[in-house]
DNA sequence: CGTAACATTGTTATGTTATAACATTACTTA
DNA sequence: TAAGTAATGTTATAACATAACAATGTTACG
């Protein structure tokens, strides 16, 4: 397992582990990269580790606003901008909502999977599944890729029906 | 070329035949499975097939308005809930917006690649580019994908720098 | 130091996308 | 032909996102 490697939110883990890696990661990175991680900063990016699950801008306002920030919603979509600029969080499209990164400092092409029953969602990487072939043959310059699988996860199939 | 194949939009070719492609593909559709094809669903998929681009439900509502239709939102996006769940058109999640399929009645998985500079947006096969193995790895069930490739396409790279 | 330039945060207003809830009309079928 | 269901019409509002400008903080350089 690599040195950033952050637990699967679909297996049971000791998640303070986890929080305590987000954050040695994005602090490296910054530091490396020269990037202000200001106290607005890093309270939205603890606010997107510490369920471990995507929010969404509003709900990042909530919590800034409970913690004395201010929230009106520029706040949270600018540092949101940068946040995602950097590779440090990514937007999970399918759910408008937002996620930290869990490669931060790797280069990588994001991939998630999206347990539709408990919402939970994993970062995979995606480099293997861009469709190389398809887009080859249309002579096209790709340069992002969004890949988001939903179904059901194994906690959630175990616990019950479909 | 399978018969309901639909041209690239990255590539010149004639439109009528492929929105005449379109047009019987979603009729034989909805016949082999019994679906109403009402002239409001039949517009709203005219709309669609068009520009051969895909569009915004407001701009579907405009153009539903043009032409003597209602419009108030849920009238396009219960049309568009209908298509998108028979599989006739889906939702590009990148561009809060909607394109007729390209492959109406083939099982497949739908998966995108999409020019930033013209707005078109092809279609290709996503078969081969889930996730399997970090899925799996998971013990996830997968249920659906969204793919979407951005980048560049040939003709706008040709027509001038990046 | 002081100040110009720039980055960050604060605030108001508004734009864009999507759905809830309920009314009406049409279509089916027994 | 009446009951049940599907489709469409309408109003209101929820949810998501950005434009535009003001105020404050930070940095770098004479």
């Amino acid at each position: 397992m690599r040195s950033n490697h952050i637990m699967s939110s679909f297996k049971k883990h000791d998640h303070s582990i986890c929080s305590d890696r987000y954050k040695a990661s994005i602090e490296k990175y910054c530091y490396q990269n020269n990037l202000k991680l200001t106290p607005l900063r890093q309270k939205v990016f603890e606010i997107l580790i510490r369920d471990h699950k995507p929010l969404g801008a509003y709900e990042i306002l909530d919590a800034l606003s409970k913690e004395g920030f201010s929230s009106s919603p520029p706040i949270a979509y600018r540092v949101l901008d940068f946040l995602i600029e950097k590779g440090l969080v990514h937007k999970i499209q399918g759910l408008n909502s937002y996620i930290a990164c869990a490669y931060a400092g790797c280069a990588h092409i994001p991939a998630f999977v999206i347990c539709r029953k408990c919402d939970n969602v994993a970062e995979i990487r995606g480099e293997e599944n861009i469709p190389k072939a398809s887009s080859s043959s249309l002579d096209f310059k790709i340069e992002n890729a969004m890949i988001e699988i939903s179904g059901v996860c194994s906690m959630c199939s175990d616990a019950g029906v479909a």
